[in-house]
DNA sequence: TCCGGTTCTGGGAGCGCTTCCAATCACACC
DNA sequence: GGTGTGATTGGAAGCGCTCCCAGAACCGGA
């Protein structure tokens, strides 16, 4: 170990040390060809005796590739990257990165400001790409995407949009069979809990609900709409049990408003699976761990994150990937 | 609007436009003085007609400043993360750096190869300054920490290691105030479920209800131990109920584990708060949701991450600020 | 020994910006 | 008209690395 140096070794030490030239250190480093062996490991030699590391920056300027990705996440921070979801999404997706030796920028492009900061990020060239989730309709983050030249990759596809690449969950697919799990259940009477009519992912999920309800014969129920956040859910639950009196399935268009609609169930004097059977989407910690536990659709959240970034590196390395549909799970508990 | 450029346009184009030298048009972009008042306009303007935006890589090597800081979440990332505490502590954070233009690097330092991908970005000066989260005791992460030159922050204080820079928050004291108000309540056989030993806000919360039950003429009881996570904690009511039948007071670690032990309670036959009166600590949302809702400890989450941002702003910047330790406040609900 | 073809090698020109510095200017005052 | 002060100005030297390229070194075969 070398005494502490004050200031940070740099390539050209490192090749005068070893007696070689720049360039040479420098092929070393990249493991490029054309380096004598002697000279190879005189250059190993040096950079662990002075413990160097190569700057960042530097090659960053020098290469015009930054080695980072910005994870964005749109809409109001504070109800909706609280969400488990998106620590779940970020966790796959900063694995998979860095697994191709990018990192990380999250931004959270909620205000005008932040979203400002972004789109110079991107001008700025500070990363080689977007991950891009939560995006809305009408979503000012749109115009920022649709503005520069890196690479963009979508988490779902926002309304009104179609993303030139995006990895979604198969969100009707998924509604779709936790309708039909109802109705095999005997349930004839299913109604839904709807997310927010400018969500793709509501809308999905809604389309879900009709298709199974249609294809078994039976007449689709006009939803009630919560925003999927906590307390939205008991008050659709509540405005449903009026409208329909003798409902005996909801679909929960996400966990979180299932678990409230359990409780407003339960308020209401119905028991679940007895008179109501209930599904959610998402199969969120929580769903574990609602009285009853929750039948609910599983969404590979994890894997969502990481073939966003998958599909972002190949685009970065200049392939031409194709975006991603992935599967849902029907997980059964006891709420149905 | 120019036409679409195919390349970037650089610093000397601007110049050259608006007739100035790089230098001057240097000075102007970083509003530094000795810059003509009509020079100083025309390239403005060049600016705009050219849009230019600087290149932060190019400026980062010129200046050695990233304009970048690393927050890192060390210790099991999909169990410790998923913790929608981070989302808020980054959702603070994150505003704070803003604030001071800088960006945010997330590291999830989980893996032997993420703690060496986060070495390595120390080193490589690929950011100012760091924000260091869930350290535990001996964690390896602390290596990390110590061998780098960059200013530190962390977030909480690892057993076993006095940070020379942190933000905390009042888990001595907030602890205690539950537990008083536990007494106060009338309660006099009061248990604690614990967090994991080698954590110091599980010995924080556990000291301060030592102190309450000292100060109150009451014998501390050893406590049951949890892990902070979701079903841990019934397993430890179950203990307690055990070992103490006639208790009368619970006092969790965090939200989670009390949302357990209320539905172990449940089970157990035990009513709440009538038999038992039950306190969290977090006030996340699932104390609101719980059955009965949970009178917990509130803690300013996302003031612990905006603190934490600004310390570190201003340790980049070269001040001597010093470290700080958050305010916890009651928040009475239906459990007691 | 000479030759064509490889494989090495290091010089040098960038990447796009900041910043030091010497030189120039502007202006007021004597 | 000369001089001094302080505000401008642009040239040039970096920041630390990559990569092109011309030339050197090496190799086996003729």
């Amino acid at each position: 170990m070398a005494d502490a140096p004050r200031r940070k070794p740099t390539l050209d030490e490192v090749a005068e040390r070893a007696g070689v030239s720049r360039s040479a250190a420098s092929r070393v480093l990249n493991n490029a060809p054309h380096v004598r062996r002697d000279k190879r490991e005189a250059v190993q030699r040096a950079i662990r005796e002075l413990d160097y590391v190569p700057d960042t920056t530097a090659r960053a300027l020098a290469t015009s590739r930054r080695n980072a990705a910005a994870l964005v996440i749109s809409g109001e921070t504070p109800s909706i990257f609280a969400d488990p979801f998106f620590a779940r999404v970020i966790v796959g997706a900063s694995a998979a990165l860095e697994e191709a030796g990018l990192h990380l920028m999250l931004c959270l492009a909620a205000s005008d400001r932040s979203r400002r900061r972004l789109e110079e990020l991107l001008r700025a060239r500070g990363v080689d790409g977007v991950l891009l989730m939560a995006v809305r309709e009408n979503d000012p983050v749109l115009h920022i995407a649709g503005g520069t030249e890196l690479p963009v990759v979508f988490g779902g596809r926002p309304v009104g949009y179609e993303p030139p690449w995006y990895v979604d969950v198969d969100n009707v697919g998924g509604a779709r069979r936790a309708t039909e799990h109802l109705i095999g259940r005997g349930r004839s009477r299913v109604v839904m809990i709807c997310g927010p009519l400018d969500s793709q992912v509501s809308r999905a999920r809604h389309r879900g609900y009709r298709e199974a309800m249609i294809l078994a014969g039976l007449e689709p129920l006009p939803p009630e709409y919560g925003t999927f956040a906590r307390p939205t859910g008991a008050a659709a639950m509540t405005g449903l049990l009026e409208r329909h009196p003798d409902l005996d399935g909801v679909f929960a268009a996400n966990d979180n408003m299932a678990a409230d609609a359990l409780r407003a169930l339960r308020e209401a004097g119905r028991t679940v699976p007895g008179d109501v059977a209930v599904v959610g989407f998402d199969d969120l910690d929580i769903a574990k761990i609602t009285e009853p536990p929750l039948t609910t659709v599983h969404q590979p959240i994890e894997a969502l994150g990481r073939e966003m970034a998958r599909l972002l590196v190949r685009l970065v390395a200049g392939e031409e990937p194709s975006s991603l549909i992935l599967p849902t799970e029907l997980v059964t508990r006891a709420s149905t």
